[in-house]
Parts: C-alpha cells; sequence; structure tokens
RNA sequence: GCCCCGGUGGUGGAAUUGGUAGACACGCAGGACUUAAAAUCCUGUUCGCCGCAACGCGAGUAACGGUUCAACUCCGUUCCGGGGCACCA
C-alpha cells in the first residue's frame, strides 16, 4: 500500500467542500486570529509558482493557530475592478463583467487544488453591486466629513457649517488654502454656492481642478504610485500634466497620523522606510523677502516672495532665488528687458514631458531681472526662475545656497552666479556640502555658531521680526480618486449648477449600466457620459441634476475589503460594528511589496476615517505585515547559429560560432538539459527539421533516433521576472498532478525564508516528496500493509517527537517556515532509524505536519482509527522531560579554542562543573601549568576556561 | 546621488540573545537490492595537510582592520548584488 497522492487529495478536498470544514464563525469563546492574503486582481493569465506562495504561508499559519485553538479568520476574494479587464474588452468585445468572472473560476479552481483552508462562503468580489454598495456608502462618509487639526480626527462636515455659523473659520485653517479667512457674518452672507465651494475645501473626499497625471493612451488619470518613469505603470504609455476636475481624497490630512501609527504595527523597517519617504515628512520655515524690480505691476500689487527651506540657518549664504515656472509672481515681477526670455523660457518648459525632464536632467533656468531683498542685511538676490523648482511643493520657490546645496551649485556654476562661502573650509570651492555641522562664516550675527544650533535662532528671529515662521512640509499629495473608465465603481453624486450633492443613502448602490462601447466621453470624461438615461435618472429628486460620470479608482474597494469579510452578507451595514469589535485587526497580513506606497496607505487612511467617524474601534488595519519575495523565473535558452538558422548548437560549443539566444520552454528542459523530442513538437513544430549540435559535437537531423545514443543538449540560463512571454512559467497544477499538493505547498516553504525572493527551480522538489513517502512508510509498508502499532513509545522516541514539536511551534510561530520543514525531515529520518510505529507517535507528528501537508495527515489521521477531523484536534503540548538527560557533554575550551568534551551531570552546579573540569587530564595538560583567571559558563552549552 | 536590505560549500539554504559554521535538501561520486529499470536503502561530499587507518593539524562565512576568552553575528573602511526614492529645497 502506497502512498497515493492523487486519490487521497481529491478525496479530502471534495470532504472537506462537503462538511464544511473551513466554515468560521463570528459567534465563538476561542480567541479569534485574522489571517489575511491580499486578496488577487483575477488576470486572464492564471496562477504560477510565484503566486501561491504568501498563500501558502498564510494558510499553514491559519491552520497552526486553529490547532492551538484559535477561532481562525481565513478569507479570500478578488479585486475584480480594474484597467485589464476593461482594455481586454476594448480589445476583444467580451463585457469586463464576462471576463472577470472567467477569470475567477480559473483563480478559484488552481486555489482549490492546493488545499487552501478559506472560507468561501465568505469571498467577496470588488465588482458586484452587494459589494461596491458599501464602497461607495464609505465614500460618503468621507465626502460628509473634513479633518479636525485641533482633535486631529475626522467629524461630521455638519460640525464644521455649525462652528462656521458660529466664529467663521478663526479655528478651523482651510486645508487647501491658508489664506481663506472669513466671519461667521461672511459665511452667512455667502451663496449657496459659495458656500459648497468653501465646504469642498475642507472634505476629506473632494472634487477640485488640479495638475493630474494624464494618460493619453489609457484615456484616463492616474495616481502618482500608478506613473512610474513618466510612463504608466500598466502599458508602459505615456503620461503628461493635465489640469482636470477631479476626485481626490484628502490623504495628506492624515499625514502625521500615518506617520506614527506605524510604531503600533509590525511591518519591515524596509516598509516603514518606503512610507516614510512616500509621506516625506520635513521640518524647516518659510520665510517671505520683499521685492524689487522695475516692473510696476507689483506696484499696485504688493507682494512678497515666500520660500521653504528647511535650512533656515544658511541664509545669509543666498546667492539667488529660483522660482518654479508656473509660479504665480512670474509675470508681476518680470522687468521690461528679460520679458521676452522669461516667455520663451516658460514655453520651453511646457513643451517638455515629465519623462523628457527625468531621462536628461539639464541645468536650465531664466533670469527675471527682478531682486529679493535678504530680509537680515538688506542685500539684494536676483530672482530665477527653473523647472528644477517644483510648483507642488513648499511655496514653489526657493533660496539657493550654492556652498550647502548640489543642485544650486550646478546652477549657479552653469549660469556663473558668484557664490558666498558661508562654510569656511568645509567649502572646498568645486562641489557644494550640505553639512550641519559647519561653523558659519560670512553670516553676521550666526558667526562662529555651528549650522545645527543656528536653525533655531534664525527661526526665532523669523518670527520675531515678523518676516517668516516655523513649517512642516509633506512630499505626500492627496490622492486622485478618479478615473475616466468604465470598469469601477460609479460615484453616487449628483451635479448641479456646479454643486456636488451625495446620493441618499437609501439610493445605493449606484449600479454600475451595461454598456457596449468602452471609448471616453467629451472632454475627457468617463465611458457612463455616453448614457444619457443612466446620467439623468434622478431627475426627479434633483431636477436637472447629472450623475457624477467618472468611477473610482482601483484602490477604492481594496481599502476596505478585509471589514467585509468579517460580514459578508450584511445588507444594513458594510460590517456589523459587533463583528468588527470581535474580529477586530487583521492579526496576520501577508503580501508583496510592490502595494508600499499605494493600497497599504489607503486602507490605512480608510481604516483611520472609519474609526474616527465611530463605525470600527481600532485605526490601524494591519497589525503585523509579512511581505513574501518574488519568485523570480530561470530562463532556459538555445542557441541558434547566426549563419545558419536552422542549427542550434549547445552551450558548451558556443564560443565557436556565432548565435543568437532564443527563449525555451522550461517545462521541456530538464535542469539543463534539453528535452530534443519536446522541442522538435513545440510550437506546432516550428522547430521540427531543425538541426542540432549536442554538447559532444554530435549532429543530429530530424531523422536521427535519439534513444542510446547518449544525445545532450545543454541549455542557457538567466534568472528574470516569471512572465508566460519568456516561456519561464511554472504552473503549480503541473507539478500538484505530478507530486500532489502537500508535496508542492512543502517544496514552496522549503525553498527558503518567505520574505526572500529567489528564482524558482523545481529540482529539490524530490526531495520533498520522499520525505512524505518516507512518512507513509511508517504507517503502511508496501508488502507487509500495516506497520503503525498501538505499543507504548521508548524515552527514546518521545524525546525525538518533543524535540520536535518544540522546533516546529518555534518555526511556525516566528514564521520560519522552511526551517520548519526540514525539522520534519529530521524529525521522520530519526524515527525511520529507530524503526518507530508506535501510533502514540505519529499520530501527534500528523498534526503538527496538518498546516504543512493537510492531505496526508488527515488521510492517515484516518488510518489510525481516529474518528473526526484532524483539522479540530490540538496541537501537541511540549514535555521537557521527554528531552532532557542526566549529564551531558560540555565542550570545553581553553581562551575560546575548543579543546575537548567533558561529561557532567546536568544538576551540577557551577563549583562542581570547574571542579570536574580541573581534574580532567586533557585540561591540565592543555593549560601546562599557567594559572587559571576564570571560568565562563555559556548558556549551558560551551564552559570556557580563560587563562 | 540619497535611503534600506543582503553577500556562508558545486546549488537552495541552516546556525533564534556573540558560544563546536555548513543542519536539512538538491546535485555529484561510490555501493547494496534487481536479468534490467523504477523505487528504496547505505557510505562519502567546505578547502588544504599528515597518515595504511583511527586519531589529528591548519585555513575558512565578499575583502581588510578592530572589540572580545570567543565574531557569519558587534564596530570601522572598501568591493559586489538586490530593492526603494529621485530635482521634495
Amino acid at each position: 500500500m502506497d502512498y497515493q497522492f492523487r486519490s487521497i487529495e481529491q478525496k479530502w478536498q471534495r470532504n472537506w467542500e462537503e462538511t464544511n470544514a473551513y466554515q468560521v464563525s463570528n459567534d465563538s469563546n476561542k480567541p479569534k486570529f485574522y489571517v489575511l492574503d491580499m486578496f488577487p486582481y483575477p488576470s486572464g493569465a492564471g496562477l504560477h509558482v510565484g503566486h501561491p506562495l504568501g498563500y501558502i504561508a498564510s494558510d499553514i499559519y491559519s491552520r497552526f493557530k486553529r490547532l492551538k485553538g484559535f477561532n481562525v479568520l481565513h478569507p479570500m476574494g478578488y479585486d475584480a475592478f480594474g484597467l485589464p479587464a476593461e482594455q481586454y474588452a476594448i480589445e476583444h468585445g467580451v463585457h469586463p463583467a464576462v471576463s472577470t468572472i472567467q477569470n475567477i473560476n480559473n483563480f478559484r479552481n488552481q486555489l482549490n487544488n492546493i488545499g487552501f483552508s478559506y472560507d468561501w462562503n465568505r469571498e467577496v468580489r470588488t465588482c458586484e453591486p452587494q459589494y461596491y454598495k458599501w464602497t461607495q456608502w464609505i465614500f460618503l462618509q468621507l465626502f460628509g466629513s473634513y479633518f479636525n487639526r485641533s482633535s486631529q480626527k475626522a467629524e461630521s462636515i455638519d460640525s464644521l457649517v455649525e462652528a462656521f455659523n458660529k466664529e467663521g473659520n478663526q479655528s478651523h485653517e482651510c486645508p487647501a488654502n491658508d489664506k481663506l479667512i472669513f466671519s461667521a457674518k461672511d459665511w452667512k452672507g455667502f451663496s449657496e454656492k459659495d458656500q459648497q465651494d468653501i465646504l469642498m475645501q475642507y472634505r476629506l473626499a473632494f472634487c477640485g481642478f488640479g495638475e493630474v497625471n494624464w494618460c493619453e493612451a489609457l484615456g484616463t488619470v492616474l495616481a502618482n504610485d500608478e506613473v512610474v518613469n513618466g510612463v504608466s505603470e500598466r502599458g508602459g504609455h505615456p503620461v503628461v500634466k493635465k489640469k482636470l476636475r477631479q476626485w481626490y481624497l484628502r490623504i495628506t490630512e492624515y499625514a502625521d497620523r500615518l506617520i506614527t501609527g506605524l510604531d503600533q504595527i509590525e511591518f519591515s523597517d524596509a516598509m516603514k522606510e518606503m512610507q516614510l519617504n512616500w509621506i516625506g515628512k520635513s521640518f524647516g520655515a518659510e520665510i517671505s523677502f520683499d521685492i524689487s524690480t522695475s516692473n510696476n505691476a507689483i506696484a499696485s500689487n504688493p507682494n512678497v516672495l515666500t520660500v521653504y527651506t528647511t535650512r533656515p540657518d544658511t541664509i545669509f549664504g543666498v546667492d539667488f532665488m529660483v522660482v518654479a515656472p508656473e509660479h504665480s509672481l512670474i509675470e508681476l515681477i518680470t522687468t521690461a528687458d528679460q520679458q521676452i526670455a522669461v516667455e520663451e523660457y516658460i514655453a520651453y518648459v511646457k513643451s517638455r514631458s515629465d519623462r523628457e525632464r527625468q531621462a536628461e536632467k539639464k541645468i536650465t533656468g531664466c533670469f527675471t531681472g527682478a531682486y529679493a531683498i535678504n530680509p537680515f542685511n538688506g542685500v539684494k538676490i536676483p530672482i530665477w526662475i527653473s523647472e528644477y523648482v517644483l510648483a507642488g511643493y513648499g511655496t514653489g520657490a526657493i533660496m539657493a545656497v550654492p556652498c550647502g546645496d548640489d543642485r544650486d551649485h550646478k546652477f549657479a556654476q552653469h549660469f556663473n552666479i558668484p557664490i558666498t562661502n558661508i562654510i569656511g573650509e568645509h567649502y572646498n570651492g568645486t562641489e557644494a556640502n550640505s553639512t550641519k555641522d559647519a561653523i558659519l562664516h560670512n553670516s553676521d550675527f550666526l558667526n562662529g555658531i555651528v549650522m545645527r544650533d543656528a536653525i533655531a535662532i534664525v527661526i526665532d528671529q523669523l518670527v520675531e521680526r515678523g518676516i517668516g515662521k516655523k513649517k512642516v512640509n509633506y512630499k505626500m499629495r492627496d490622492a486622485a480618486f478618479s478615473r475616466q473608465r468604465y470598469w469601477g465603481e460609479p460615484f453616487p453624486v449628483v451635479w448641479k449648477e456646479g454643486i456636488a450633492y451625495p446620493l441618499d443613502e437609501s439610493k445605493l448602490p449606484l449600479e454600475l449600466p451595461k454598456v457596449d462601447s468602452y471609448g471616453p466621453g467629451p472632454e475627457g470624461e468617463g465611458p457612463l457620459s455616453n448614457i444619457p438615461e443612466w446620467i439623468h435618472q434622478f431627475d426627479h429628486s434633483f431636477d436637472g441634476g447629472v450623475l457624477e460620470t467618472n468611477t473610482m479608482p482601483g484602490y477604492a474597494g481594496s481599502s476596505w475589503y478585509f471589514l467585509r469579510y468579517m460580514d459578508p452578507s450584511n445588507e444594513t451595514a458594510f460590517c456589523d460594528r459587533k463583528v468588527s469589535d470581535y474580529w477586530n485587526q487583521v492579526d496576520l497580513y501577508i503580501g508583496g511589496t510592490e502595494h508600499a506606497v499605494g493600497h497599504l496607505l489607503y486602507s490605512r487612511m480608510w481604516t483611520k476615517a472609519l474609526y474616527d467617524l465611530g463605525h470600527i474601534g481600532f485605526d490601524e488595519p494591519f497589525r503585523k505585515l509579512l511581505n513574501q519575495g518574488m519568485i523570480q523565473g530561470s530562463s532556459r535558452f538555445v542557441y541558434r547559429d547566426k549563419n545558419n538558422p536552422n542549427q542550434f548548437i549547445s552551450a558548451g560549443l558556443i564560443a565557436n560560432y556565432e548565435v543568437q539566444p532564443i527563449h525555451v520552454d522550461v517545462n521541456m528542459v530538464d535542469g539543463f538539459e534539453l528535452d530534443i523530442a519536446a522541442f522538435r513538437k513545440w510550437r506546432n513544430g516550428e522547430y521540427a527539421n531543425a538541426t542540432i549540435i549536442d554538447e559532444d559535437g554530435k549532429v543530429l537531423d530530424a531523422n536521427t533516433p535519439l534513444q542510446g545514443l547518449g544525445v545532450k543538449y545543454i541549455c542557457g540560463s538567466e534568472v528574470e521576472k516569471m512572465s508566460k512571454s519568456k516561456f519561464n512559467t511554472v504552473n503549480p497544477d503541473i507539478l500538484v498532478e505530478k507530486y500532489g499538493a502537500d508535496t508542492f505547498r512543502m517544496y514552496e516553504m522549503f525553498l527558503g525564508p518567505v520574505e526572500q525572493s529567489k528564482p524558482w527551480d523545481t529540482k529539490g522538489i524530490e526531495g520533498v516528496h520522499r520525505f512524505l513517502k518516507k512518512l507513509w512508510r511508517l504507517f503502511f509498508d508496501e508488502i507487509k500493509g500495516k506497520v503503525w502499532n498501538t505499543d507504548s513509545a521508548s524515552p527514546e522516541e518521545l524525546k525525538v517527537l518533543h524535540k520536535c514539536i518544540k522546533k516546529i511551534e518555534e518555526d511556525t510561530e516566528r514564521y520560519s517556515f522552511n526551517t520548519a520543514v526540514s525539522t520534519f525531515m529530521i524529525c521522520v529520518n530519526e524515527l525511520a532509524d529507530l524503526k518507530c510505529n508506535k501510533k502514540e507517535v505519529l499520530e501527534q507528528l500528523l498534526i503538527m505536519l496538518t498546516p504543512y501537508a493537510p492531505h496526508i495527515s488527515e488521510e492517515l489521521w484516518m488510518a489510525l482509527g481516529n474518528a473526526g477531523s484532524i483539522l479540530d484536534a490540538t496541537f501537541p503540548a511540549f514535555n521537557a522531560a521527554y528531552v532532557t538527560e542526566s549529564s551531558k557533554e560540555y565542550p570545553v575550551s581553553i581562551n575560546g579554542r575548543v579543546r575537548t568534551n567533558i561529561n557532567i551531570s546536568l544538576d551540577a552546579d557551577e563549583a562542581t562543573v570547574q571542579n570536574i573540569v580541573m581534574a580532567s587530564e586533557l585540561v591540565q595538560k592543555w593549560l601546562e601549568g599557567k594559572p587559571v583567571k576564570k571560568f565562563i559558563f555559556v548558556k549551558g552549552r560551551m564552559i570556557n576556561v580563560v587563562i
């Protein structure tokens, strides 16, 4: 009776489904544990071996926690709205809803093959109305609230209106415009439209005009994190800046809480670092400079040039000012003789795309003819325009200190602007030095002070003289929240006379209409604008109102899905408060690092907002995040002879030919050796008649028989991203078919630490498969049949078992699944050596193995005569008594060098150990009569004698 | 350019707080069983030296230096690889 993994796995997968073995209740007196995978976007390509890595890890951990007595929530669903489905629809005419469902079914089948313990009753799909009803509902909550800066939390917009009626906005600075100030009287005098426009500038989800990343090819706006090197992340199409009416999330208001929240959660340092970088908090000062210019416009419109700097200590090193080309002051200050040059320069900047700017970092700029006056010493400082200053950050203007800033230095050199040295010998005359440790020179009242200390002094002076203030800035921008696409959540918003009215909750879900064409509407509007009967459906309640035609971006649905799993079919709330109080935070979240600044930041923000508004009881969604590494592909190449395209040369001989490497399917290469017969059949016989020169130089044509000749064609290899076009994808289905799901699961873990990226290599899978067969043989012998027995275990056997229990528990608890697999192998090897077939031992081993290899564990558990499923067993308790010994060989070292092992009884005190060691002849010999300085006892493992 | 992470046999990797480096597995070599194959089992496998062998000796965790009785682990410098950010003043 051997290990029939195929029938065993099918049998148990069916059984688990029929018995609802993985159904989780929201009502339990067990402690809860929530294990979550980043849900997949159901793409058409299906799974490759890289995808399940994280799913297997989370499945092991969930099953482990279940055995440890927790009520474990472990759900799965689909992030089903998004661009690719719509692109596919445009190209192939298949409705996104149809292709999405196909892809989901395909995913589901592949996932089920591997034996995951998901509670499929809780599956969510973000594209279904029952789900996106609540995405729209949460949007309305964000729309209906603002961020109260004094309480540092989201509050209802109604309470803001109340405050405006009482005292204007004096205690509620406008986040979008700090110059906006009005009294209660002003507020009451504003028109409905003016009031709504002002409120819009406070709302957490708001609509505004702004420079956005516009992708012409995709016909839509992209968020900053969806643009990579000036092209779209999906598809690599060029992206340009465009002013458009857009929805945004005011995530910037949460910047500080997103930073401080990181202290309470377990994310890797790298992940926290990435989020901190993205948020980009910096401390500095705003300084106002008076302007001197021959342009008369400034006289009628008096103005100052305000800059943001993190280094106010360098104020006496300012040699020029730079404003962004978009800066509004330019037309007021530019002198008549610089007018033409400035206009030409601005036209030039506009002609350059983001991509060009990033590709070639040229130093460009133009003098305005105007000067700023250094407020401390009255020195006249020329004002320049340059594209290296960004309009969107700080005030869009800087004070340039060439001796301390590399970019300023290069600019000064390029335009021959004289450089003031304020840092003495720290400046070498050829490149800037941004030190804070230099003693200031040429700096008036700051002379002799260390820069680090001068920062606060200057800020005090700025405040005292009324020319500046302390200021904090963030790199992060508000998140663009609308797309001119079809396949997304419609906004529950009606526009009438320029005012956005939220749809009443009772109207949700606002369903996406069926369409046949996905072309954009007029003026960059979404495809929904082409359906008049849809956009006018609320005419009766909003006389003449028109529905918003944008849809929400991909990250809308994924920003809160972890809450929906808790209470997936609730029709009256996104999630019942009692239920979310029970499940609380996700205890373990597993996924890739690619969502560092997108999904993970957005869902943290949504959680904080929902918490502020009292809908949930926790303000960080994920208590612990584990990032799985990427599994790369190991590509294989054959070498085509360039001079004879029908001839292919084995890797060892290519030095003698001029060759072109061609990707071949890794599935027809064993290690590096090509399956020549399969190669000839590949791609409908494209290479059927190829001449092949093997590693020994044998020449084979299409008719040469392959048997018995010892023919070996060796392929070249390279590690690349796993992708269909490189023919290096490995389909898990094939491995599951050949070795079984249990082998596959354990092998994926055995490859190395989950967090680590590594190339896939199928070779080693045999080792894991052998392990499972060896385990099987502890229960059943091919000839003898049943070999397990109910004899009681020997102390030796119990020692092996309990060593294993301790290690497996520790390894699993710290997510070291690779070493856990090794531990199982060691344990089974030792049991086999001891010829241990005792039920008492094997039973406990099986329970521990369940999370890793659930099918075989279940089968053998039943074979041992146990009633009920092993899923409900209890993880074995470690008993140290079986493991400890009465005496042990200790290594004894002299000055750290190990010399000998001495047998010492475990209950001996240190003085006794010392005597035993000193009495040892070997130690006496090594000491050569030298006196002993001290004895060191190291963690019960080693004894060291220092001489 | 800046920030973060890493570098251990032929390969993937182990060594949890500084305490006998190379567990476990792959591969490879040899052997047992077999008519043969598959499967299974056994032995060896960091490098070098001595030796018939057992025992043993020396070097060794990218390189060099330091701290320590003791360093893959801590500190410093350099080199290499991976990831993130990139005119954020």
